[in-house]
DNA sequence: TTGAAAGCGCTAACAT
DNA sequence: ATGTTAGCGCTTTCAA
């Protein structure tokens, strides 16, 4: 087919059709036999049109294998249909599933993300940040673990709106961030409607926001003086965590609500360690659904998700409204967690 | 400064300076008093030119602030500088260093990466693909897990360079991959080197390719009748395989090199829980370098890293290459694993 | 209903 | 050494 529709095609010395070069519109309208802007208004349903020739240019643009090119798209509309995502995450897990968000809501809309991977390096945020203002691209997602890590500057003065997801942003911007107190709420509401009294908190270090968000939910619940216990964020301070509550006197804890799920993979190998079975005699549940984390420990962990691909798809339909111009309103939208059950939690008495 | 400038720029009705517009090499030129091509030869060293004028040139296009857009550039030179990373990875464990690795590399170069996550979803795979060509990315970086799960048909017929990474792509493309049998070598001499003797495998499923090339790197060292135990890629499957090798009589083996980080944790794990000490009577090692993993078990694991930026670094200067015209050399490159010394081997007199 | 022409921002022949 | 012009692929007035 593509040779035959070759040779019939009057070759003019421009448009010769060198087997793998890219159509363009022109091709389209010498093929049809109609002008260009002839063949443009059939493609794009713009202008009046002869339904008949609109058919004819479309068959001949699909036969060819016409598409459009977006690069001189974009020259005339100024737009790239293309945003850039700038991360200092080195891990991915925070993210892939984040960007797997936006892109799948940017797609249906024509637009495209760059990855920008900063790994925490100020210059190279620079110097990603210049490639992409030279792409043209319409918009910026800002994305990483602490806000404190990216240089302050570079965030500042940029001629395209930016959205902030999982960290917070200034509050003259929209941010997207997970509910960490209303995630705080739903494990403790889990937990106490499943029996569980005594609740003890055990999570990351306190100069971290959502340490102290998701304190002060189980606070809400708990009460205002029941016990948080701030560490590190890792499996060893769940360990050492579950030392200290044994280690002292009174009435044991009926339940630990883990900051993170590394934490509460400590906690829960400490309380084997001890012969305490989860959850007949204790129940753990805990934050950010890791799943390498929270599907191997044993038993395997109810935890809190954080959503991110929702969060994403947030965030890319936010900056697609501002690209278009339209009003986004400012601020931080705290976005809700969900609760994953697994084995960890079971049914108190 | 801005104002100042605002102000002496005769306003010409058209290219009248709103505060917050791109400056295109008109404004420069106007400003400079050159023609646009003189401008455009001086900022980009071409053609013969006045040093002054050049200088002049130069800083009024810094004074205002002046980035030549890449999208006109693009419809000129038809190339986009820009590709498109397609990946099936969901965690981002394995796509973030490796796109980390080629957008540093691409940086360099002018060129962006756009992210694709494509979720194994084929249908999404193939919407990607088309807003990549649509956009004119000069090249595609294919990443993921494993080939077989991405759809074939996609793959092939391609009008620009494609290259893959981390999975074996067909052998007419350039692949980057990590040497699994290296890798593998690397830990068994790590052992063996320290003094160990009786080694086993633990690894994933046997219809994995890594698993296989990693026991035939096992076997090479250690023998062809090397004891190699095939399973699932979990940790639980590492606590089983501990259980079968304690179940049966004949001499203990000394140490267990595991296919993955997550196995080995299992099998920390199981032994911590049977009472060996690792490492003083068992050594184990592992293979990812999952950190999250790697530096949480007890003791912390020595594993294999597969250097994921280096692969990305590789496949990112390949893709360039091509993109220019360059020839590459097709085949599967394998690239050296490295040994990442925790504590969870010994020396072993 | 269709076509001719201008122009998006830039580069590169070609004139001057 | 500098300016004029054409044109990359497309959309969009404006004429015909």
């Amino acid at each position: 087919m593509m040779k035959g529709f070759c040779t019939q095609v009057e070759d003019d010395g421009k448009s010769s059709f060198v087997p793998n070069q890219r159509r363009t519109i022109r091709d389209v309208a010498a093929v049809a036999g109609v002008s260009i802007s002839t063949a443009s208004n059939a493609l794009n349903d713009t202008g009046r049109i002869n339904a008949k020739t609109r058919e004819r240019v479309r068959l001949v643009a699909k036969e060819i294998g016409f598409r459009p090119s977006a690069v001189a798209r974009s020259l005339l509309s100024r737009r790239s249909h293309s945003i850039g995502i700038l991360t200092n995450d080195t891990y991915g897990r925070l993210t892939l599933p984040l960007a797997a968000g936006v892109s799948e809501v940017l797609l249906d809309h024509g637009v495209s993300a760059f990855l920008c991977p900063t790994s925490n390096d100020p210059r190279l945020a620079q110097l990603y940040l210049e490639a992409l203002l030279d792409k043209q691209v319409d918009g910026l997602i800002f994305t990483g673990t602490r806000l404190d890590l990216q240089p302050p500057e570079i965030l500042a003065d940029l001629p395209i709106p930016v959205v902030h997801a999982f960290s917070e942003g200034p509050p003259d911007r929209v941010s997207f961030v997970p509910d960490d107190e209303q995630g705080a709420r739903l494990a403790v509401e889990h937990l106490q409607s499943r029996g569980y009294r005594r609740i003890v908190h055990v999570t990351g270090q306190s100069n971290y926001l959502a340490a102290r968000r998701r304190a002060d939910g189980f606070r809400t619940l708990v009460g205002s003086d029941a016990e948080v216990l701030f560490g590190d964020w890792t499996e060893e301070w769940g360990h050492e965590a579950v030392g200290l509550l044994f280690a002292r006197p009174g009435p044991r804890a009926q339940a630990i609500f883990c900051g993170s799920d590394e934490i509460a993979r400590g906690v829960i190998d400490a309380l084997r360690d001890r012969g305490v079975d989860v959850p007949a005699n204790m129940a753990v549940i805990g934050f950010d659904n890791w799943e390498v984390v929270a599907r191997q420990t044993r038993p395997p962990l109810t935890t809190i998700d954080m959503e991110l691909n929702i969060l994403g798809r947030k965030a890319g339909e936010a900056i697609l409204a501002l690209t278009r111009g339209d009003h986004v309103r400012p601020g931080v939208f705290r976005l809700p967690c969900s609760l994953v059950s697994r084995a960890s939690c079971g049914i108190r008495m």
